[in-house]
DNA sequence: TGCAGAACCATAAAATTCCATATATTCTCC
DNA sequence: GGAGAATATATGGAATTTTATGGTTCTGCA
């Protein structure tokens, strides 16, 4: 199941979170990191969903970089900065677990139990019982709208 | 003192102030200082917000830098003088605490515990009770300002 | 000589490392 | 093709190290 596999963030897993919080990183999302060089996993709250962002841990360069291409002080920095603030850098051990901060699980409505969903550059951390709502909410919009995929070619933006 | 991190000052930390004004540094941001082989770090009062802005002490040659960059006799040079001029060294003990200075305590309205806030480049320290009710402002405007989505990739720019 | 800051010491709580095991999945050799 | 060895993953628990934090003592300076 090694070889060089997808670089991306894909497909949705299902792991137990034990009494301290640990809870083991997919594999196939743990390759991904090691491929972007992380040292670990960068967790932030949503502010749309109660849910967690996660990322390889070189994103946080790229928000501070964004940070410093604008003005100081401006609304725009400070909602950047909100990132950071609320952002924590969580290393994976040598067993491939992370520990989830404890507001972090709270925001979440995380139990004993968390959803590791790909999202092809990032992830989200769910308690299942909110994704399941969330990704059924999501399913019947997209069926209304008649969901169409612009694929961009080559490095581009996503919605 | 594994997982180098990243280097650069994240996430939140509340942390309790003694009958001295000593509160300890989040040891993750000491392992930043010490990256930037600052002895000690530079407070000054926020002209914006009701707290104290931190960071490494080379911060100051840069503040020096860019009053030399700008006209002498603008407004923009008496603010960064104004921060000189309000900025204070203060060393890190051996045991990784500081003492903050009586008046900044006052200007942030400091009691018994201070939240030391991760900006990236630098840091932010708040009186716990002032910074939620900040955090909850950004928040908000973040949420509706779609922060996440103005993150500029490497180095490219918007226009 | 009194007080603020610095250096020491002590300890409880929290985080990190290490070890053990169960369960798959893959590989290999017969 | 299949039995069993080897590997990988997920998970539980214990041991060890860091942190945060309170207290005491020492020291220089006003």
């Amino acid at each position: 199941m090694l070889g060089a596999a997808v670089s991306v963030f894909l497909s949705t897993f299902e792991n137990k979170v034990d009494r301290k919080g640990r809870v083991s990183v997919p594999s196939s999302f743990r390759n991904v990191l090691s491929q972007q060089k992380s040292t670990g996993i960068i967790l932030y709250p949503s502010f749309k969903h109660p849910c967690l962002e996660g990322s390889g841990d070189e994103r946080i360069q790229e928000i501070v970089s964004s940070i410093d291409a604008i003005d100081v002080f401006s609304d725009e920095a400070e909602n950047l900065q909100t990132i950071l603030a609320d952002a924590k850098h969580v290393s994976v051990d040598s067993d491939g677990r992370v520990i989830l901060p404890h507001e972090f699980v709270a925001h979440a409505g995380i139990s004993d139990l968390a959803s590791f969903v790909g999202l092809g550059k990032s992830f989200q951390i769910w308690s299942p019982k909110n994704f399941s709502i969330h990704r059924q909410k999501n399913r019947l919009r997209a069926r209304e709208q008649g969901a169409t995929l612009r694929i961009i070619s080559s490095s581009s933006e996503r919605t």
